[in-house]
DNA sequence: GACGCGGTGAGCACTATGATCAGCTCGTCC
DNA sequence: GGACGAGCTGATCATAGTGCTCACCGCGTC
């Protein structure tokens, strides 16, 4: 994907100063035609720079306030098939493909402790997963964020 | 966080639909009078609902197409001073602690296999770091999704 | 039965939208 | 040098959405 351009970026920070503003308020923020700024939402829009919009989900909010990681290693011929039965479990966010030790990083949300635990099973239940670690994640250090990289290409 | 109810789910889910639909837009979706969208909009945000704009942004579009996860050993006494300088590194874009073997998780991006060893290095160089071991996302085998748990909350 | 809460529909002034246009300034290419 | 295309600009237009306030109503609570 061809990176963004220092005017995108600053759109972005913008949006994310404030994720309703309107488009002439953005324009009057960066400082561009509204014009200008209505033709770049709608070429970010399209090339698939935003991300689901349940991105911005807080699982909490859903009645889900923990969250874990559960490393697999699974059969790696079975891999599709793992995959499809992972996806199928609720609480199951997102799971990628690694390299290294484990196959797979499932990252779950749970209701409680209690549930964090049925689903772990459920995990390792799933044929052809292998082997399975749980890690909680008892605090968010550094919440996700972007602003270092939006800043840096801002300013090029 | 006390969860949302199931309007507010399936306010969610239309928003999930089409990020940047108006308010009558969305009104009519779920069958709402849009006075009542307009309240529980404002309500979703001022509840912090809504995590930060950033998380919808691809850190593929800012250059970065490299993902992976450092887990990492800390000294605990250290761990305030370990976060500080983590989050001064503008390519790590999450830290969370781990209860288990490991002490911290730290989500990373990197532009290229090059800056991502480079980056390794930084986290490692770290004073109060202890161990490292990079894991590399190869894969996005289930993309982020909160849909099946939005999809109960809404049938509620 | 009074109360408060949340949804409703209506109305209002104000503002934003999306589309189109000609004009302008670049850098690129021949 | 000159033609070209791409991108930003400021203008205009009709249409639509916004934010707000109001009175009203159904519902569960005390």
């Amino acid at each position: 994907m061809e990176p963004v351009d220092a005017v995108d970026a600053r759109l972005l920070q913008a949006l994310g100063a404030e994720p309703r503003a309107t488009v002439v308020a953005l324009a009057e923020r960066v400082g561009l035609a509204r014009n200008t700024v209505q033709a770049r939402l709608t070429r970010l829009e399209s090339r698939g720079v935003l991300g689901d919009f349940a991105r911005r989900i807080d699982p909490a909010a859903l009645g889900h306030p923990l969250r874990a990681y559960v490393t697999t290693r699974v059969d790696q011929r079975r891999l599709a098939e793992v995959t499809e039965a992972l996806a199928r479990i609720p609480e199951v966010v997102e799971v990628v493909g690694l390299a290294g030790d484990d196959d797979l990083l499932v990252q779950v949300v749970a209701r409680s402790a209690d549930a964090l635990y049925t689903i772990a099973g459920s995990v390792l239940a799933v044929p052809g997963v292998e082997r399975t670690s749980t890690a909680l994640v008892m605090r968010q250090l550094v919440p996700f964020r972007l602003d270092p990289l939006l800043e840096r290409q801002a300013s090029t």
